[in-house]
RNA sequence: GCCGGGAUGGCAGAGUGGAUAAUGCGCAGGCCUUGAGAGCCUGUGGCCUUUUGGCCGCAUGGGUUCAAAUCCCAUUCCCGGCGCCA
């Protein structure tokens, strides 16, 4: 969420910004913002001031009650007043609510260093690491791969819970635990606290982290419960300190999150959506930073560097890419994403790592104080990233490790977190 | 799930229907001091307002009443007891 002041003072930065997003819908939502925004503290000083009146004949009908003396007539001023008031409570009430559900929709300030383009086609690739597999035989695709060693079930995933849903067996699991262990134990020794998040939240904690459409595309709900499954371990993270202060010195506060994440992919028509890519259940190691607004862009680039290690440790090609204005999502600032080879030639995003400056932390209500005793001095940042998304990231093992004979080797950095297992193989 | 107790400012804690939410601690500024401390004074939730000022705020949402932190109902969370349970 943008702090409102902003757009009263300074709306031309905030139009500015949507242009370069491209967002031309939004531009208007802003001019009806305006018009709300004015017409509620209008109405807000008008009704403030009937209260105000309330509130001297109460005062004259308790002495009336005291001295024993009729107060029939102020009370009958006083429920005349009652009316007026509720039903400038009400007007007062609908246009901050309107004023309010568009700045909710309205985007983050994008970063100076974000490129301008329109969609994922303008995004700017920043870095190579390594080269693709040479490979003297016709590579086949993960889901082929793991079908020939009996390491996945399609079938009867969609049979019991539909497309999407897979049983995963065997080594492939281990893998996938392996993963997990490789990218914590990476993660502890940088310096970032372990922690398993709730896999549900509330309405209202979840409308503090995300984009208000993921409602309809992303997230599933419990039905009968105020519960959504959550979609990132980021969410819950981010959530954590919800209308809290924080400290100056306990900052930054580092994370390294653990959880399934659940998707309902609506709207992945066209995309790419073979096997272990798209799913509606994954697992995800998350790193999550709540810092001071001074040294945020710091805090990204380090969250940066950690996937890419992470990837690299792992010996697998991939690429960066800073998202151009027009792919940046609403919540965020500036993001990198990290696009990993895959058999058929293409790069495909594996991990997207975001600054999302104050605008969760204003939504979630999170700030911080310099010191003990005194009064909150603003909202913090918070900065998210992929540390390893384990579907995708064994995908990508499958095929940039594939054999000729249909094996697969286990990265260097995996073999002990698989019991010094160096291959997957026919058994 | 059931029964009981509770939720007040940055923190502790008073206030059981009627005035400014007392008091203490912390924090900020000032006086004093060579300096620090002590002591003293002032300030210290949010919103609207150029100012003066006004409104809101006692977990959240409703209700009763001329008037609610205070009474009633629902919800959330915390503590205790019972039940169920991996």
């Amino acid at each position: 969420m943008l702090d409102i002041k902003l757009i009263r003072e300074q709306p031309d930065i905030v139009k500015k910004n949507l242009k370069k997003r491209g967002d031309f819908k939004k531009l208007q939502m802003l001019d009806a913002l305006t018009i709300h925004d004015v017409e509620w503290r209008r109405l807000l000083t008008l009704a403030n001031e009937r209260r105000h009146e309330r509130r001297v004949i109460t005062k004259q009908i308790a002495n009336l009650k005291k001295a024993e003396k009729a107060a029939e007539k102020q009370i009958e001023k006083g429920r005349k007043l009652d009316v007026e008031i509720s039903a400038l409570e009400k007007q007062v009430k609908k246009h901050k609510q309107t004023a309010n559900d568009i700045l909710m929709r309205l985007p983050n300030l994008l970063h100076a260093s974000v490129p301008i383009g329109r969609n994922e086609n303008d995004n700017i690739a920043i870095r190579l690491w390594g080269k693709p597999p040479i490979l003297d035989f016709s590579p086949r695709d993960h889901l082929e791969i793991a079908k020939n060693l009996n390491l996945i079930d399609e079938e009867r995933g969609a049979k019991v819970a539909g497309h999407g849903f897979f049983y995963i067996k065997g080594y492939l699991v281990m893998l996938d635990l392996a993963l997990q262990r490789f990218a914590i134990d990476f993660m502890i020794e940088k310096g970032y606290q372990l922690v398993e998040p709730p896999f549900m939240l509330r309405r209202k904690s979840y409308e503090g982290v995300t984009d208000l459409s993921d409602f309809e595309n992303v997230m599933y709900k419990v039905e009968g419960e105020d519960l959504y499954m959550i979609a990132t371990a980021e969410h819950p993270l981010a959530a954590m300190f919800m209308n809290e202060v924080l400290l100056k010195e306990a900052l930054p506060i580092k994370l390294v999150g653990v959880s399934a994440c659940f998707r309902k992919e609506v709207g992945s028509h066209g995309k790419y959506t073979k096997g272990l890519f798209r799913m509606h259940q994954f697992n995800k190691i998350e790193q999550f930073i709540f810092c001071h607004p001074d040294n945020s862009w710091d805090f990204h680039e380090e969250l940066q560097q950690n996937a890419e290690e992470l990837y690299q440790r792992l010996g697998l090609h991939h690429k960066v890419v800073v998202l151009c204005s027009g792919d940046t999502g609403t919540v965020q600032a500036k993001t990198y994403d990290i696009n990993i080879w895959m058999a058929d030639g293409t790069y495909r995003e594996v991990g997207s790592n975001s600054n999302c400056t104050d605008y969760q932390a204003r939504r979630l209500n999170i700030r911080f104080r310099e010191k003990e005793g005194q009064a909150p001095k603003g909202f913090l940042h918070t900065i998210n990233n992929t540390a390893l998304a384990t579907s995708r990231t064994m995908l990508a093992i499958l095929e940039q490790y594939q054999q000729k004979d249909g094996s697969v080797l286990v990265p260097h950095a995996l073999i002990k977190y698989m019991n010094g297992l160096k291959k997957l193989e026919p058994h």
